[in-house]
DNA sequence: ATCACTTGTGGGAGCGCTCCCACAGTACCT
DNA sequence: AGGTACTGTGGGAGCGCTCCCACAAGTGAT
């Protein structure tokens, strides 16, 4: 059975259209419109259409459509890391969990586009350069990465998870940063805590900033100075977690609460605590970020700020479709940046 | 990246095969030619097109192209789980690892499906009915699935990791199951092992089944009668671990190995061992099967069977593209079942 | 010189849809 | 009565590509 043209018989193929047009007595236009569900159409002719429909078992044909309506239906989720971390870090999955059941609603398709070296980056162009997906949704994203600016520059609708500055362009979803750290420093000021350290995230990582200014801005609001000497850079690893705990009890042997800026540095933290022989939370007080699983399974149990990411995932999904929509990103509408920020939430546990 | 932008032609769209074939100063058909790589062109008129196309930062329509050729460049791992499973079980990961490697060699593009409920399921349906892929991979597919069928009827390429069964139709791609269940045995034996158990996975896969056959056929060849109360069934889950490895031990107290046909039964046999006293490996050695971060990590280190998943994907990929260039599925052309069996490797560690 | 190939090339004819204009029919105003 | 809307409908004109046929030019055998 050569698939060639002209020989496309009325038995072989896939229906089109126009055959589903014919079969229901009706024009072309008539049949788009009810497939597209215009409300410009006459309930008997609609049911009429839907009876064909059925009866052939009328699928619309993607690529057709695509190239007549110059839009393919599908978003991409870029994940710009290499797919190791993509699994072994919850936060994608739970971002994934959200994205994919606010998308289940809709005819759009969904593409995970891993761009974690240069090969992949190039390749990521060239598919973006194609418009080949109507819209991008950006997770985990670096301050200097250029992906964002392409996008702009293909005038490609994208949504960032994370803002890369108070500056961001892009559509954004965020988690309250700048209030989870507050609400971290604050809760172990109420526990009576005095000398509060802090271990930070990667600082060139907007979020972890935030966290650092809530910090702050929680114990100045107390009536506590700022000791520079408790808040030491971390780099969201475990290993960085022990040697900034490491540096933080060698210069302030005193401390007696650690806000640590990621609960797997958090981890990290622990060991050297118990190392040092410093009980959690008697001697030292210590509250995550993330509220992962690791938060759940710690001795004693971590407590942690839950980011509601799966809803992030969602909103993110909101955003993007209203701006696919509207076809074009939205800031070269000339509309205000949109930025939504979804309050975080501290689970309290029993090492704090 | 540097798209000419000076070079983009009026009404900044992007640029066509015709304005590239304009520029060229060539035919609409050559410059197809040229970006399809076909032979028929020469060497001069090929240099004048990727000039052409270069200055005007060309990219092929990809919804023209599809609805032109009647193809989609695209291929889908459809995973009939739920994302959750997904994530956690390393053999996805190991597994989009390959494909994704292999796949990247070529303008292929792979979508992740995900058809772990009815309404997926029905979406999936949608999904293949209107031929929107060229080719399917399909892993972890149970005995009783009828998604085989339906790529069968829908004339889609398709390979399948894990045959269904003996007679499996699709072009398959697998571990040698029966020669790591007889790896396993035969190490125990070898390791002076007499009454070795057996930990069984679901019985409805077929993988299982020829891991026992394996076991069976190890002890047999080495002149040991095989004792049925010696076997028993489990779930893959390390609940169905215990439990079996709880009901060996009253039926046949006097045993001294356990092979298991996962590591996370493995795990669970393993509590249920040191709750009754027996020590591993010296009253009991225990081997599992995945070598999975489990078996790394487990006290004391799990012998385990290594499964070369991330070849596996490699694999599956040339074969799927293979039939994809042919057009059709390779029963339908008649041609023997193909199916691809790749070796195992015990990987041995303290626990035997 | 003729014929039979081969190689390289141009361009017509679609692929199956959406968009949009034209137009008949109806309804409600002046 | 004519005018002005609207509603529902049909179908032409593409969207940007691939496929394939036609054909010019070159090559070699007869």
């Amino acid at each position: 059975m050569a698939t060639g043209h002209g020989a496309r018989s009325r038995s072989g193929g896939r229906p089109t259209l126009e055959e589903v047009a014919a079969r229901a007595g009706v024009g072309r236009g008539t049949v788009s419109r009810v497939i597209n569900g215009s409300p410009r159409v006459s309930d008997a002719t609609r049911a009429a259409v839907e009876a064909a429909v059925a009866e052939l078992g009328y699928v619309p044909n993607t690529a057709a459509r695509a190239l007549a309506a110059n839009r393919t239906d599908a978003i991409a989720l870029v994940v710009p890391e290499p797919e190791t971390r993509f699994f072994s870090e919850p936060y994608f999955s739970d971002m994934l969990k959200g994205v994919g059941a606010e998308l289940s609603e809709t005819e759009m398709q969904l593409l995970l586009i891993f761009a974690g070296n240069d090969r992949e980056r190039r390749r990521l162009a060239q598919y973006l350069a194609a418009h080949r997906v109507d819209g991008v949704l950006l997770v985990s994203v670096h301050a200097d990465d250029p992906l964002p600016d392409l996008l702009a520059q293909l005038e490609i609708p994208a949504v960032i998870s994370g803002p890369r500055s108070a500056a961001e362009t892009l559509t954004s979803v965020d988690s309250d940063n700048y209030g989870g750290g507050r609400s971290a420093a604050e809760h172990l000021l109420a526990r009576g805590r005095g000398r509060i350290a802090h271990i930070t995230g990667r600082l060139d990582v907007y979020g972890a900033q935030r966290r650092v200014d809530g910090y702050r801005d929680a114990l100045r609001d107390a009536g506590h100075e700022v000791d520079e000497r408790l808040i030491e850079a971390g780099d969201f690893t475990e290993e960085g977690g022990r040697r900034a705990m490491t540096e933080l009890l060698a210069r302030s042997p005193d401390l007696d609460a650690v806000f640590a800026g990621s609960d797997v540095m958090a981890a990290g933290a622990r060991q050297v605590l118990r190392e040092k022989g410093r009980r959690i939370p008697d001697d030292v007080a210590l509250v995550g970020y993330d509220d992962s699983a690791i938060a759940r399974h710690m001795d004693p149990p971590l407590t942690s700020v839950r980011q509601p990411i799966e809803e992030m995932g969602r909103r993110m999904i909101d955003l993007l479709l209203e701006e696919v929509a509207d076809r074009r990103p939205a800031v070269s509408r000339g509309l205000e940046r949109r930025q939504v920020v979804l309050a975080t939430e501290l689970v309290t546990r029993a090492s704090s």
